[in-house]
DNA sequence: TTTAAAAACAGTAATCATAATTGTTTCTGT
DNA sequence: ACAGAAACAATTATGATTACTGTTTTTAAA
């Protein structure tokens, strides 16, 4: 694996993704880093997104109308995601254990990284769906 | 929901998806039909998946390069991802099961329509990889 | 069976997320 | 300080998917 240089940006970046629980898509993360970083292009933010998961930093989760989400939390739990309105939720009571991926492996004969757990459907906000309540949702239209 | 007219081609992608376990992409589906319908179109069959989508007769399994892949087999079943070649197999002998929706359902306070399980690592052709079949592997750059 | 409205379609152009390229700047170890 | 490596911005390119427009098929009812 490559050995990396330090970099501000990209430590921001991490700093970023580590400290939100909205699991963000690559634009979030630029506009939210844009204020500190006036020059920050976005294809720097894609690049280090790339890095990221090369190095286990980070995961890919899910891809909500056609964007990429990532967490920074890689510790094994799985996901909710809304339909309506693109919110990823954590779910920490199931799945996660590498028991499964060591049964597939043997069976399959293949080698198993690690596998994602998403549940599809309509969040709590959107079914009572009083107020628009996804102001801080990444990846809304 | 929609009510559907009667359409030959739409009729000829759903068994070409119900009728393989590869998986496909759009383009992959395209390619298959296009000897027998000279004159389909690429829009057509992206349109026409949605709707699949829609009535629930497809169901979208994962991205992979960027790009979607289907399913025909809506039965409740995990899927294996090989990163390295983009083959999908089925895995048939975990989850799938209705009571982890209504777990997190009554959890979270929302409502659950489906869930994913999917593995990612390298499959055994690749493992092994002495000859290069990947002759049917939707995707593929 | 005409016939009119609805849906499906081909062909094409537009979008939009992401990747690649290039030339410059910043690290880092010596 | 300096040379090579890595990071970066800016821009361009790519490629999957969607939208649009005018034409053809399908449907159901007259």
């Amino acid at each position: 694996m490559r050995k990396l240089n330090f970099s501000k940006k990209r430590d921001a970046m991490l700093e970023v993704i580590c400290s939100t629980n909205t699991h963000p898509t690559a634009e979030w993360i630029y506009n939210r880093l844009k204020s500190d970083y006036p020059n920050l292009s976005l294809g720097t933010v894609y690049r280090n997104l790339n890095l990221f998961k090369e190095q286990g930093l980070v995961v890919s989760v899910a891809n909500v109308n056609g964007q990429e989400r990532f967490d920074g939390n890689t510790s094994a739990h799985a996901h909710f995601v809304c339909t309506k309105c693109g919110r990823i939720i954590d779910v920490d009571c199931v799945g996660g254990s590498k028991s499964f991926d060591n049964r597939i492996a043997s069976m399959y004969d293949c080698e198993v990284d690690r596998h994602t757990i998403t549940f599809y459907g309509t969040c709590s906000s959107c079914r009572h769906a009083h107020s628009d309540s996804t102001a801080d949702v990444p990846g809304l239209k």
